[in-house]
DNA sequence: CGTTAAGGTCAACGCCGTTGGCATAAGAAA
DNA sequence: TTTCTTATGCCAACGGCGTTGACCTTAACG
């Protein structure tokens, strides 16, 4: 077996497999979200990964401690995604709208990996990229590091919990998803007044509502809520 | 094979296993739960929740079409405990915060049951109940539906997300929630203050607050949004 | 150029969800 | 009470899974 996983940058022989590729944590991460675009999350199993990579399964176990390991290095990777499609103005709170955003929409991305990977911590260094930036644009707007502390997790929460709840949606097969949108207008759109009077009330304005993600109303409440706390600290002379 | 699944109410002949139990969706639902907190969510299998209930695994597709409808029936059980252990007070605000609080709570107590349903639309009986309730809580404060509705959304979908995310942190095994936590004071506690000048700032605030849930600041933050568009739209005279 | 061990392959283990076929006893009908 | 029907249980099997240990092969270092 795969006694003992060799990191990327220790790694010295690369030798090719049988039928020719020469692997690398990279190619084979890549590999990983692309079979989960494709095919699913139920799509990716390590015997699949090593058929699309022309390598034996076993062989994963060289670069990864198991498939754990593997769905850490992918969350990584969409963190890395929403970084690189993100640039500072200077301005915090456009900033932060923009950086929630953009990760909600990286994973949305690769919504099977996001369901895999969006709770975990996975201390790799796009993440921690990641973190060092929301602490920066707070503590550069004013924030005292208490505050700065509270926003950022409330930031960093919501967006994976967004992400992961949203991405899980799209996960499912279309079959069922389906059936999970269609679910307004059977079931909810028909439930009678008498026994449902709310939401016989609102159902069409909850078909046409509940499809879509609520990440960036309750994004722009949060950031609303933070502006106020600095406004009055401010006018407080703290 | 089990052609057709008969569903509760018309449900017939109780015949007892040959082990002697006489099984129901009720009684399913309520091993699976048991077995989840028990053994997490890699410890629910067919087969095991057969052992548990002394049936073939077979059997279970008599009662649900296959564990994803499992899955949807043990979602709506989570949504009925939180129900159970709530009652109405006529102010808005804490029945809303009091409900929040109480679904996090019904889902945290069953992780893996979380992770599996928390992005699912059920369609049965006890989640119809809970979207009622909101719903009526927000009318009956004087919410135009419009603005009900869209309250409504961002309060069950960040609910729901937040729980997803939490349980997904309890649902790690023992050792890789740790490693998880660890990260806090291992990875973060240590980045040199020269490269990662903010975490290196915060990292003992981060340290003591990361590894409990945002929810309850968040789900206060839109309680206190909502207010302020209540109050504005009311001394616009709306 | 010889040695070493990294990095491949192979075969096997014990799980998994699900299905088709079959047996049997619960409950309706007589 | 007996008979009949069929709902509801059981069994055996399928193909797939993650992971492991033993084994080969060859790239790279001295």
């Amino acid at each position: 077996m795969a006694k003992k996983v060799v990191r990327e940058g220790e790694r010295r022989r690369r030798r090719p497999t049988r039928q020719g590729t020469v692997l690398s944590e990279r190619l084979i991460v890549e590999t990983a979200l692309r079979m989960l675009r494709e095919h699913g999350s139920a799509g990716l199993t390590a015997r699949r990964l090593g058929v699309a990579l022309g390598a034996d399964p076993s062989t994963l176990y060289r670069y990864f401690a198991g498939l754990d390991d593997l769905t850490r290095a992918i969350g990584d990777e969409l963190m890395g995604h929403a970084l690189d499609g993100w640039r500072a103005t200077g301005e915090w709170r456009a900033d932060l709208r923009a950086l929630g955003l953009a990760i909600h929409a990286s994973y949305l991305a690769h919504p099977q990996a996001a369901v895999l990977t969006a709770s975990r911590v996975t201390g790799r260094p796009r993440e921690i990229e990641v973190d060092e930036t929301i602490l920066g644009i707070l503590r550069g707007a004013g924030f005292p590091d208490q505050d700065a502390v509270g926003v950022y997790h409330a930031f960093i929460d919501l967006s994976l919990a967004f992400a992961a709840l949203d991405a899980g949606a799209l996960t499912l097969t279309d079959q069922v998803r389906e059936t999970d949108e269609q679910m307004w207008d059977s079931t909810y759109a028909r439930l009678p007044a008498d026994t449902h009077p709310h939401i016989a009330a609102t159902a069409p304005l909850l078909a046409g509502r509940m499809t879509r993600s609520a990440y960036p109303e309750v994004l722009e409440t949060l950031l609303e809520g933070a502006a106020a706390r600095l406004g009055r600290r401010a006018r407080r002379g703290g």
